[in-house]
This record gives structure tokens, C-alpha cells and sequence, in this order.
DNA sequence: ACCTGAACACCGTTCAAGT
DNA sequence: ACCTGAACACCGTTCAAGT
């Protein structure tokens, strides 16, 4: 018996809830991580090993178990952000960010189709504001005072680009086969460095067409209210 | 009866039958643009006013739909890379040509998904490079040959590139609601002119740090033979 | 409390029955 | 020939029955 476990913290799960819960989770990284969002819930519940119902008892459902998968990859960005902050060079602060952002999301194959358009969750996405959006603003205006980059960059741009180019890494995600001699799953590096070029100060720059959106437009536009 | 009309082409199908072909790929432009490739064939076939089986005995699959909707669209990517090599000026026929480009993507919510990741057929997809590829070759290279973009940016580079606008426009593209004052539809306009800047000839660029993909290895990645 | 798997709804696809 | 819609398989989700 567990008494004194329950003690602490009445919330907590029974340790069967909770080794389920976890295998759960690992078992979803994979299964979505290699074959993407289409992947079943049929398929994680037997790579976990538990039943079906299990999985909706411990996530409401697909939505919130990705949901969770999300939040790992959130705190993997925000050590990456703090990261760059720390670096005490602007831009290679910002580069070595995006190089790691990127590749955390290169990596996954229903974090990268998450992020390049298909809808998840509707709620929970305060994640992004709360978390995310104060520390990617800091990157982009650092940058933007000390003059590397272009002075109409802002932290949002940085976020769309990255949609961006994860939708790339999504294309050229290597499904199995080999390529001749490049590896096409560093491709999506080709097309960052050309954007950091388009982001670096330069008095040739064009001045942009369009203006950026604020955190909260951002915010609003990716995880709008329920419909 | 219309004997002359079989004469003439035996392939040919039956006048109602033909109707129904039109109405459906009119109800399927309609239904996947506004919803996305998650809208159902059940709906297409309401929408176009026949039995889903109508569907089915017109176009093999969901994806075949999807294939001709696509065979449309190649058409009008086509006009705007022969209007960009009839321009004079290489620099802006390649940029008058990834702003209409883009503007045909961007107004499609199934073509942007698509572009930006989803597969869709496995065959069928020799149009990119039987037709377009060579295109956006003569573009790019046409370019570098003037100086006026970086000189090891080619044809693929450009698909990438789109590739990736077209995944931001598809995640900004507004799902019903105003936003202050920016017009989010437009907003994937701010990122090909960054990377119009980051693609432009300058001494400043930096080498990039992957090769480019040839037309045939970017096809192959694009449309791999079927698992 | 928690686990399980049969059961239900929905969508892609097929096919027997109609014209 | 072509059209239709009921029917089947698959996957997301629920729930009655078991521990």
C-alpha cells in the first residue's frame, strides 16, 4: 500500500495509472515522432502495451496526448531560447537557437506537421505566450539593438520562419530510402542560411510589404478560440 | 443522340457522365479549398449533387480527385513561370513570379497543404518535372547568369522556398475572424520578401552549409515510388 | 481507482441493384 | 454505360464489465 504517497499529494496517480501514463507517452513519441499525426491511437496503445481505453482514461483525447507530447518539446525550446539569450553575441545567440529549435523539430515528424499548418489542440496553446513568446521577443529585439539584424525584425517573424522551415524538414524528411551523396535531412539548413541572410542588417534590405503581427495577433492566429 | 460526338472520340464520355466529372471537380475546388484535405468525399459528392459512388466511378480514390484538382493548378504555375521568363528584367520575373506563385497557393487551403508537407499521389506527380522543373531552372539560372541573385542559389531552391512560404500562408490564412488592422491573409508576403533579401547577390551572403538538391533527387523526395 | 475490449459513429471505398 | 446508396473496414471515442 501507498499510504504515505497519497498523503503527499492526494492528486497523485496510482503507480499502475502512472507507469501506464508514461509508457503511454514514450510509446506516442515514437509511434507519432516516426509515422506522424495519422498514426492511430490503436497502434500507441500497443506499443505501450495497455488497452485502448486506457489511453482515454489518462488523455481526453488524440489531441490532449499530443498535447502532452508538445509541452516535452516546449521545455526542449525554451532551454534553447535561454540558451541564445545567454550567448553573449546577439546573433550567434539567435542562429544557434533557430539551429536548435530547428533540429528539435526536424526530428519529429508530428511536430513538424503541428507546426507547418495542421490544427491541434484549441486550447492549452497559452503555452506559446506564456512561455515561449517573452523569450523569443527578447532574442529578436537583443538582435535588433545591437544592430545585426534588419530593424523591422521582430520575435513573431522569428516564430513564422520557423513554420516555415519546418515545413521543409517536413518535405525532406527522409521516408526510408537513401539519397545520392547530400542527406537530404539536413536540407532544411540550406534554406535557414538563406533566411539568415535575409535577416541580417544591410542597407540593401527591402523594406517589407507587410507588417508584423503582434504576440497576441500571433497567438490568436495559431490557436484561435474553438469553433 | 449524339453518335458524331462518339465518332469523333470513342474515349469520350457520355454527356451526363461528363457533367457529373465537371460538377465534381467544381464541388471538390470549392470544398477542399475552404476545408482542407480533411473534408469528405461524402461532401464533395453533396455539394456536386451525385451518389458518393458517381465519385468513385469517375476518379479511383480521394487522391486521384485531388491529382486533377492539382493538374489545374500546374496549369496556372506554368503561366506565371513563362510570364517570368518573358519578363526582362530576370530579377523580376522571378519575383513577379513567386508572388503569383504564392498567391495561387496561398488561396487554396488543400494546395498549401500539400505543398507544405501532406502527400498526396505517389504517380501522376512526372508533371513537376516533365513541366515545371525546367522552368523554374531557366528562371533561376537565367538570374544567376545576370548576377542579379546569389550564385548558388538554383531552380530547387525556389520549390523549397515556396515550399515553406506556402506552409506560413497556410497557417496564417484566417479561419473566419478579422484581426486588427494587418490583414493576416497577406502576411506570408513580409517572409518572401525577407527571403527575397536573403536570396538577392550580395558580397555580405554566407557560404551555405548544405548542397542543393538536383531536379531529379527533388523529384524523387517529392513523389518516391509507392511503399 | 483503474484496466480492458467490445461497440458505436464516421469516412474511405466497394458493389449489387437499378436506369 | 452510368448512377445510386446500402454495406464493409478502419479509426476515434465510449462504456459495461471486470480487477
Amino acid at each position: 500500500m501507498n499510504r504515505c504517497v497519497c498523503m503527499e499529494n492526494p492528486n497523485a496517480l496510482r503507480r499502475d495509472a502512472e507507469d501506464n501514463r508514461q509508457r503511454l507517452l514514450d510509446a506516442a513519441r515514437e509511434v507519432f515522432g516516426e509515422r506522424g499525426l495519422d498514426a492511430t491511437l490503436h497502434d500507441v496503445a500497443r506499443r505501450a502495451g495497455v488497452g485502448v481505453g486506457t489511453a482515454y482514461r489518462r488523455f481526453s483525447n488524440k489531441e490532449e496526448l499530443l498535447d502532452a507530447l508538445l509541452v516535452q518539446q516546449v521545455d526542449d525550446l525554451e532551454a534553447a531560447l535561454r540558451a541564445g539569450l545567454d550567448d553573449p553575441d546577439a546573433w550567434n545567440g539567435m542562429v544557434h537557437y533557430l539551429e536548435r529549435a530547428l533540429a528539435i523539430q526536424a526530428g519529429d515528424r508530428a511536430i513538424a506537421q503541428i507546426l507547418s499548418g495542421r490544427r491541434v489542440s484549441q486550447e492549452k496553446h497559452d503555452w506559446q505566450r506564456d512561455r515561449l513568446a517573452p523569450l523569443v521577443n527578447a532574442l529578436a529585439a537583443r538582435a535588433v539593438a545591437e544592430g545585426v539584424v534588419r530593424p523591422d525584425l521582430t520575435g513573431t517573424d522569428l516564430i513564422f520562419l520557423q513554420i516555415g522551415i519546418s515545413a521543409i524538414a517536413g518535405t525532406t524528411r527522409k521516408s526510408g530510402y537513401e539519397l545520392s551523396q547530400t542527406n537530404a535531412d539536413d536540407l532544411y539548413r540550406r534554406y535557414l542560411w538563406i533566411i539568415l541572410d535575409g535577416i541580417r542588417a544591410d542597407e540593401r534590405n527591402s523594406p517589407l510589404p507587410v507588417q508584423a503581427l503582434s504576440t497576441d495577433e500571433t497567438h490568436y492566429l495559431l490557436s484561435p478560440p474553438q469553433t
